[in-house]
DNA sequence: ACAAAACCTACCAGAATAGTATGATTTGAT
DNA sequence: ATCAAATCATACTATTCTGGTAGGTTTTGT
């Protein structure tokens, strides 16, 4: 019941991504030396998040990556499921149809619902976030809000 | 993110045990012919609930398994952590202190908290369920509970 | 004594994870 | 035109995890 690298890196990365817009690219050496994620793994992750539709990018020199859209319009929900494939617990709760029904024990299965359930307060959760959620709260431990002046 | 067959299996072994608790020890056989799961895997899950206390197993002829005690009287979560050892999302939740301050990114960690958030509905859910929750569930498919008479 | 059952330990194949390596291609700047 | 910086593409690898299988030992009721 783990979150892969991948998946925990690329919010790292859409984070990184956002306190440092600038309107310019942003190459991965940059993101790597502040991350410490190596260049090659960030490669890998940031292919992911461009086939999505979630980076514009621009190759050769001076190329890089910035954010497709601003901070506030990505659901923290749609990272995680473009890296993980699928937040769901269970196999049968993954596929196209998401309902489990595919699975030849669903009829008499006294557990389908439970997992419905708790498929439901993953997916509920990580949506209730976006991307500028997780930036305030950097913002806060960076002292960026200071309301004790 | 996905429970493993352990976590789902024993879940299923639980219920199996309460649906056809008479007393006697239940063999692992019994289970495997109804479940379509092999005893030798079997004893794998059930080592692991018997260390947890969850069972009164009993060895040599006519031995077996039963509950230690009464159905609403487990947490699923319990059965699940039990097999799962945990079911924190990030490795950094999942330690005996479990609240990520081991990692050395804590203190700047913009995504903790909702690491954090996610971990607690995710447990809080789970708890919220017994194995009778599981059982009348069962009973209900199975027209167990006739209420058009 | 015997048979049935749990218990214990070891082994194993395949998949997933977390990278690493190499090189091709594109592009801006000089 | 050339060069360097960068993405893009593909392949490889080491380790761990998953989902089992196998063989033998011990216990216990009959």
């Amino acid at each position: 019941m783990k979150i892969s690298t991948k998946g925990r890196y690329a919010l790292r990365v859409m984070i990184d991504l956002a306190l440092h817009d600038s309107g310019e690219y942003i190459a991965l050496k940059d993101i790597s030396e502040r991350q410490g994620i190596t260049v090659k793994y960030l490669e890998q992750i940031v292919t992911n998040l461009n086939k999505a539709g979630f980076l514009r990018s621009m190759r050769g020199n001076n190329g890089g990556h910035r954010l497709a859209r601003r901070p506030y319009e990505y659901k923290v929900g749609d990272i995680l499921r473009t890296m993980e494939g699928s937040l769901s617990p269970i196999e049968c709760l993954a596929d196209s149809v998401g309902d489990g029904v595919n699975c030849p024990r669903s009829e008499e299965c006294p557990t389908l619902g439970f997992w419905r359930g708790l498929d439901k307060v993953i997916n509920e959760y990580v949506d209730r976030y976006t991307l500028q959620d997780l930036i305030d709260q950097e913002q806060i431990i960076a002292g960026g809000y200071d309301y004790s002046i």
